[in-house]
DNA sequence: CGCCTGCTGCGTCATTCTGTCGCAGCAGGC
DNA sequence: GCCTGCTGCGACAGAATGACGCAGCAGGCG
């Protein structure tokens, strides 16, 4: 039976490119790139899997992994994000994501999620590092981490790490290092 | 009633700074250094809540996170390490830590993890903790735990946190900031 | 003992980042 | 409608960084 995947991303040329992807490997692909789009799409035809992008205009992925398991509790979702934090990986995975990525990652790594059997605890995947974390990254999961408890709030986050609001801003928009 | 805290870490020093701290807050603490002594004083008096770092000599804390909620199923988990990334954090999740940190953190972030209301999954977590680290200070402690551990050797200090030496010589000159 | 490798301290320069200032618009409360 | 706080962002002076590289030292090895 095909699997069917939902692919959220608010930019369209993403969900096109990852759509052929997958429908290459065998799935059934359809892809919205608003929330409440994606919404409609997972009442209309429940998804097997979906892909979900964290930065989605004006609202946050996050806020659509419980609506979606209510909609099809067996599904699994992967989070895909060019924001990546331990953070929002952690808020992800307790709100019942299946996986975390950080983009880019290759569509393999995706369909690895979609076809592993039930209850997969030791995939092995997480080999803990034998690098500490660079310092920007270091910063980055920091800064993430308190504006999380700041539950966004990009002013009291600068007050609180003692940091000018203009420069947080500055590092916010930048695409975080690798780690 | 007291919550007892089991705090897991290979670096004696570590836990006897981190015992004092919680104790000092009002907890029980215990701590241990190997994965087997952990899991024996858990035996012996299953706690309320564990701080396990990941890096346990030979062995990974991600394999003591299964055996610890066997022995005390409502027990919180925080893992914290120092060699942080999405992919440990997402597994450590999965296998039923509470929280993930990367080191170094501030205490109150931890025991705001303790002391949180059941099922808090929204961002809140109960409490904002009232003065999480500067960067310049995290960045700091970071540089100081990384050089320890190469022995004071600044050139690979350097090269494990990706950095310049020339870069890393002027910010060990100056004086550490004020957190 | 000379050679080699790696570590260390440090000066210099072009580039990048930061702190500061502040404008303008929006949202929410009263 | 007013006030407060938040937000995005441009511009500028000063600070910091990455890069380069010189010079000296220590330890290992033949």
């Amino acid at each position: 039976m095909t699997i069917h995947v939902l692919v959220i991303d608010d930019d369209p040329t993403f969900n096109a490119v990852l759509s052929r992807a997958l429908t290459r490997r065998g799935y059934a692909v359809s892809s919205a790139t608003k929330a409440e789009q994606a919404l409609s799409a997972a009442r209309a035809q429940p998804p097997g899997a979906v892909v979900l992008d964290l930065n989605l205009g004006s609202s946050s992925g996050l806020q659509l992994i419980r609506p979606l398991l209510d909609i099809a509790p067996e599904c699994r979702i992967v989070v895909l994000t060019g924001y990546a934090s331990i953070a929002t990986a952690v808020e992800a995975i307790k709100l019942g994501a299946t996986q975390y990525f950080a983009k880019p990652i290759e569509v393999e790594a995706i369909v690895a999620v979609f076809d592993a059997p039930e209850e997969f605890e030791e995939a092995g995947e997480g080999e803990v590092p034998s690098d500490p974390l660079s310092v920007g990254r270091l910063e980055w999961e920091h800064i993430q981490r308190v504006l999380h408890e700041h539950e966004g709030n990009i002013s009291a986050t600068a007050r609180a790490l003692k940091m000018h609001r203009r420069t947080l801003q500055r590092k916010l928009a930048k695409r975080p290092l690798k780690a």
